[in-house]
DNA sequence: TAATAAATAGCACGACCGTTCGTTCTTTTT
DNA sequence: AAAAAGAACGAACGGTCGTGCTATTTATTA
């Protein structure tokens, strides 16, 4: 029941080899999710995307309800894209610090491939549409919400395992992790400068120094920061 | 002639008593900067700016020559604001930190205050005109160049005033600094919790304690990050 | 290979887009 | 008070938007 307008069920499930309908629909959809990140859901048209992917606007909407319904499979889409090619590469290392920088270090290659010509897509797409509410709203806030989640488990994990001091306020700790996150995207998208990941890598890297339990308590004044 | 499609040269140049015609640009202005920073500046329609500010399309159109000079002057006008309520505020502090810290909080303020329902309206437009080449994409950076120059500028003031390290890197800092400030824009339009400006200010806070000169070097293993 | 279903194209619609025009009402100047 | 200029209006334009219809082509299946 999460799919927006799935296709005709399948055998059973996985799907054996997609039928023409359905690579063309994903073929629509991921070109119309990279489109999204520089127009905008609701700027991008119909008659744009047709022509993008090389197909009449009638034909190509015979694959979706609505224009509604269209932009509720982009952001499923997105989605998907998002989890496979950020989330789940990063769950094989092991839970806290690692699990946190191994996130991190995938989502910052995530933006340097350019996957999405805009940046990150729910980066992209979130504030336009925080004011206009509906499921596709809906479903974008969740995967935000989600990936928050996601880095709180990790440093709530990295606690546990004593790699981080307990006492440290873990909200503050997310968000400023985030914040590097959002610069990259940001300032990466404008300058299109490689540089700025790597600015977004360090500061997050003082973060963490911050954060890290100093087992080794007061090493050396130097060395105190990244980069 | 920086300024696009000025009207009529005033009698010499301050304008004593505005027109009829200049308070109702003005006004038109504002509206549309608000409604930009949550439609887009592409999503803004001429109907739907003359329905909010009370008046026909053609009677609103007749003060703009196009809608691509209508975008342009909203950027400025935006511009004049960004200036007069963040800026200036903060230029009679001091130079250095002390001016830094007023710029910051000047921002946050700026968000805090919702005087653009979408937030900063630099952070709104910038990505979608990324993508748009023009006069209007190239004032908005502009404006975004000129507000990291400035905290460029009060960091290599507090260097040389001995209130930041001579040896940090200022590029970094000013990345850190600069992503806390879109963390909380982006954040906080999200979420319209003000803890995220908190939390924004905290961040920053707690870059600069690794930025500012031990000049009293250890004094507890405490009060090592804010909040 | 023939039958059947799916996928795409062509066309037309009402609504709204930016834009222009001619007109009217209001303000300023003479 | 007459004349000129400014400001806002309603109507209408060509174009594009999302969205339905009806064919026609292409895939799947028997």
């Amino acid at each position: 029941m999460s799919a927006a307008s799935l296709p005709k069920p399948d055998s059973h499930g996985g799907g054996s080899r997609p039928t023409k309908g359905q690579s063309s629909r994903a073929a629509i959809l991921f070109a119309a999710a990279k489109l999204a990140t520089t127009k905008g859901l609701s700027g991008l048209s119909i008659g744009d995307l047709a022509a993008e992917v090389g197909m009449s606007k009638s034909g190509l909407y015979a694959h979706f309800k609505s224009k509604e319904d269209l932009e509720l499979a982009i952001v499923e889409t997105a989605a998907v894209i998002f989890n496979t090619e950020v989330i789940e590469p990063a769950m094989d290392a092991h839970k806290g610090l690692v699990r946190l920088r191994a996130l991190i270090d995938s989502f910052l290659s995530y933006l340097e491939r350019r996957l999405f010509p805009g940046g990150c897509f729910f980066a992209a797409v979130a504030l336009e549409l925080d004011t206009r509410p509906g499921p596709a709203r809906d479903r974008v806030v969740q995967v935000l919400d989600r990936w928050l989640a996601l880095l709180t488990e990790c440093v709530v994990d990295a606690q546990a395992l004593g790699e981080i001091d307990e006492e440290v306020d873990v909200t503050q700790a997310v968000f400023e992790i985030e914040a590097m996150l959002l610069a990259a995207n940001f300032l990466f998208v404008m300058t299109s400068d490689p540089a700025q990941l790597k600015q977004s890598r360090a500061g997050v890297e003082n973060v963490l120094l911050r954060l890290v339990t100093n087992a080794a308590p007061k090493k050396k004044a130097a060395a105190r920061s990244v980069s």
